[in-house]
DNA sequence: CGAATGACCAAGC
DNA sequence: GGCTTGGCCATTC
């Protein structure tokens, strides 16, 4: 039914590992600059085969610890996928931020 | 239907 | 970069 959180999920899902998503970035690839909330709410409720640890807000910081382990596991998962989080648990979006690009090629780290 | 809430963002200080 | 204000929009009460 291609609903705007189905969008979400199917580009959420070919972000490859090590790298991230902000959520106005996944809303403006999709058309609706303004509609930031409505992909965290996605998220939210999203399926198992979602990987919704990558994708973060706009500073590269995992948001909403009210999920069980929530925040925390997320932002280690990252870690474990090769991704350098600072003490304020944030990780560098230059660096490490994705879009699609038809290659999916990995760059230099 | 209206008010409050939220895994957000951009602009201004 | 951090705080405040305004905005956008779906979901919930």
């Amino acid at each position: 039914m291609t609903s705007f959180n189905e969008q979400v999920y199917a580009l959420v899902r070919r972000v490859p590992a090590g790298r991230v998503m902000s959520y106005g970035a996944i809303a403006h690839l999709l058309g609706f600059p303004g509609k930031a909330r409505e992909v965290g709410w996605a998220l939210h409720v999203c399926p198992d085969d979602v990987p919704a640890h990558r994708v973060v807000n706009r500073l590269g910081g995992v948001s909403g610890d009210s999920a069980a382990g929530g925040a925390q596991i997320r932002r280690l998962l990252l870690e474990e996928e090769g991704v350098d989080f600072d003490s304020r648990g944030r990780c560098d979006l230059g660096r490490y931020h994705w879009e699609p690009t038809a290659l999916c090629h990995p760059q230099r780290l």
